[in-house]
DNA sequence: TTTT
DNA sequence: TTTT
C-alpha cells in the first residue's frame, strides 16, 4: 500500500550549503534548517525552542541551493523524510535522519551577507526576483 | 522568527501502540509506522521502499492511540519532527528523531485482528464511525 | 514574492471521473472528491459534516484518473487552490474554486465495483499493487 | 470515513483584516491573501500568476488577526477548505470558497506601516517577536 | 515491524 | 455525489 511521507518546513539556514560532487555526476547539497517555535512555560515565561533539521537536496535541487541559498537565509522546504544507517569510527551502526528536499522556495527579504563563499544572491539578478525550485520526478526517484 | 514543522505521514502501524505513564500523570505512546513507496529502478524492475517513522503520541492523543490503534492499520499523521539526544549504554551521545503527533485520522478498513493486546477497535462501538484525534494545544505546548 | 499554494486532501469519490481531450492534444479529467469531518454539537450529539471538493486532473495525471479512478474510491490528493472566473447564460461573471492535482495516491481497499465505464481498478493488473501518480512538474507549469 | 481537509499558504494579505461581531459574541475576521507563483511561458518569458484566497479567522484567532496582521504582510496560514453557498441580490444561488484558518504564522520582516486603521504590529512590544497563533480545537469544532 |  |  503506497503512503504519504511529506514534511513542510519554513526556517532558516544554519550555514550555506555545502555541495559535493559524487562519481557518476550527480551532485548532493547539505545545510541545516532552523525552525523556532515560541510557547510560553508553566510560570508563563516566553520559551523559544529550535529544532534543526538536516536538508539534503539532489541534482538540479543542489545546484540551485548552491546558487541562491546562503546561512540565514529563511527558505520554506518540502520534502519527505529518509533514516539512513551507517558505520561509526568504532564500527558501531548509527542513524541519521534527513529530509530530502523536493521543493524550495525562498521567503522574506534579503539574506544577510555573511562570509559565505556561496555566490551572494544580494546581487544576483536572478535573485531580484524570489522563486520556488522543484526536484524533477524522474530523477527524485532514483535510488541513492 | 518563528517556524514551521510539520510532518504529513498515511502509513501502517508496524506493532500495536506502547503506552507508557509517567510519574506526573502524563502518558505517551509509542508506534512505528511505515511509509511505503514504489518506483521503477534503472532496468526498468518495479522496487519497494518503506521508511519506518517512529511516533509519539502524548497525553489525550496516547489514550486514544492506546484504545484505537493496532498493528498493519493504516493512520493519517500529522505532527512535528523532534530529534533528541540520549546517552547510550557506552555514555556516547545518540541522537534519535521521532514525530510528535498532533492529530490522528484512522484510515481504511478495519485493522487485521492480529492477536495485540489492545481493545481491538473491530469489535468497538466508537471505532465503527472512523475518526480523527487532536491532541490539546495548550497541552501540546508543555515542555517535555 | 513567491508563496506556497498547497492542499492535501483525503477522501472518496464522489463519481467516476470525466475527461475531455482539448484541441491541442492536452486531456483534463474532473472528479468530486468528499472530505468528511465528525464532531459533537452542543447538545454532545455526533454531526457528520461532508465538504465537496472539484477536483482537475491534467495530461499524464489525467489518464491515470481514467484509467484507475473510480466513485467511492479513497485517495490522497496533493494539489493547488485555483479559482476562475466565467460568464453564466445571463452573462454574469461567477466563480468556481477547483483543487489542481499535482499527486493522486490511491488508499484503501478495493474501489466498490459500480456500474462506472472506467476500466474496473478492481480487476487490472496494475492496480493489485496501490500507487502514487505526479504530475510532470514542466508541463505543470503550462497556463491553461 | 473521515478524511482530510487541509490548505497550506503562504502569501501576503491584500487587504487589513476586517473583523465583524456577530451576535452571540462570536467574532470572525476577513482577509484575502496573495500567493504569487512564476514559471515560464512556451516562450520562455518569465510570468507571474497570483492566487487570490479568502481567509476567514474564527474567535481568537479573529482578536489575533485584528491587532497583529496588516495589509501587505507575509503570513503562513493553515485551515481547511469550505464553500458555502448564499443567495445574491437576484436570489440566485452562488458559491464562495473560503480558508478557515486553524493556524497563522507571521512571517518575514515587519509590515509596512500603511494607513491601516488596525494597531500596527510595527511598534508593538509584542510584536518584536514573531508568533504563531492557533485555533483552540474544541471551538473550531462548533457549527458556523 | 506494516500494507497490497 | 462519497465513505463507515
Amino acid at each position: 500500500m503506497a503512503g504519504i511521507n511529506k514534511v513542510i518546513l519554513v526556517g532558516n539556514l544554519g550555514k550555506d550549503p555545502e555541495v559535493r560532487h559524487l562519481e557518476g555526476g550527480a551532485s548532493v547539497a547539505h545545510f541545516t534548517l532552523a525552525t523556532n517555535e515560541y510557547y510560553k512555560d508553566k510560570q508563563g515565561n516566553r520559551v523559544e525552542r529550535t529544532e534543526w533539521h538536516n536538508i539534503a537536496a539532489w541534482r538540479g535541487l543542489a545546484e540551485m541551493a548552491e546558487k541562491f541559498l546562503k546561512k540565514g537565509q529563511q527558505v520554506y522546504v518540502e520534502g519527505k523524510i529518509r533514516t539512513r544507517q551507517y558505520q561509526d569510527k568504532d564500527n558501531q551502526t548509527r542513524y541519521i535522519t534527513e529530509i530530502i528536499a523536493d521543493e524550495i522556495t525562498m521567503l522574506g527579504g534579503r539574506p544577510n551577507a555573511g562570509n559565505g563563499q556561496n555566490a551572494a544572491a544580494t546581487n544576483s539578478t536572478e535573485a531580484e526576483a524570489p522563486q520556488t525550485f522543484r526536484q524533477e520526478p524522474e530523477l527524485d526517484q532514483l535510488p541513492f
